[in-house]
DNA sequence: TTATGTGCAAACGCTTTGCGTGAAG
DNA sequence: CTTCACGCAAAGCGTTTGCACATAA
């Protein structure tokens, strides 16, 4: 686990007051909601956030978790990736550009630690005349576990 | 321009040719497709596609170009740019990983000759095991026609 | 108390599919 | 002649919207 619990739950607390300073109100859903994307390491979707949160929220409907989803995302707390023809996954851990390592058979999404994209923004200003604002680094293969199933196909 | 018109001819001629060996069959719809498709440098969508085709074949559908184009993706000759919420972009000249600059105002998309990424796939496999196969890089801001129509707004 | 959020159902936009007709090889 | 492609309409899927009701502050 790359993040300690303590700053997890520190960083939900962070969130309702930042939030709330914005003139949001926190409600048992989107709390639960945010403890959720804060607590889940694995860049889940709407429809995921949406299962998890529905023992707790029987009445709860997808378009709460999509309306809670985009507001966190217009205040900057949390970062989309979106994909063509899937859903949408989100990090509320890192919600800054980064790169990912996406596996193209379990849809698995993890942080890759690796990259330094700081310096390529000014050149690209210099050459293209581009005003860069973010950047999204995607790689796409096979994980690790993915990997392993395909070796012993029984 | 960046590719000379004779190589243009070139690459739909080879394209043909590739496609016929495949068992794929050569319609005056595909070879629109095709042409369009290679002499375009702006990464057209299939939308794009259709209205450009539409004039000389009134009957076609967008269901057609769909279908071409998913063909040509199967095949390896374009590259799909899928975003979320916006329809796919296509680039036939460049059917391989490459980054992009694109304007978040215009949907501008232009192709950055910058940014060498060869050497990251072994990093990642060594640190995370995962198996690349190919990569996405996309650098999001305002294109310099953008920029300018901000500044002077009547 | 009142502005904001919830949750249902309907709408949306892009893309795919089914199927009868047509044409490439 | 046979197989593959066309083109229409309908369906699919993730996401958004409208609106009456509920509730946080």
């Amino acid at each position: 686990m790359q993040i300690p619990n303590h700053n997890r739950a520190a960083r939900v607390n962070e969130l309702v007051t930042r939030l709330r300073e914005k003139g949001h109100r926190i409600t048992p859903q989107r709390l639960a909601i945010l403890k959720l994307l804060v607590e889940n390491e694995s860049h889940p979707s709407v429809e995921q956030v949406y299962e998890q949160i529905r023992p707790d929220f029987p009445t709860t409907s997808l378009a709460t978790v999509y309306k809670t989803v985009n507001m966190l995302k217009e205040e900057g707390e949390i970062l989309e990736l979106g994909f063509a023809n899937h859903s949408s996954r989100y990090d509320s851990n890192r919600p800054y550009s980064h790169p990912h390592l996406i596996c193209i058979h379990c849809q698995d999404i993890i942080d890759a630690e690796v990259i330094e994209m700081a310096e390529f923004p000014d050149t690209l200003t210099e050459k293209y005349g581009y005003q860069i604002l973010n950047h999204r680094v995607d790689f796409y293969g096979i994980c690790p576990k993915c990997q392993m199933e395909a070796q012993k196909p029984e």
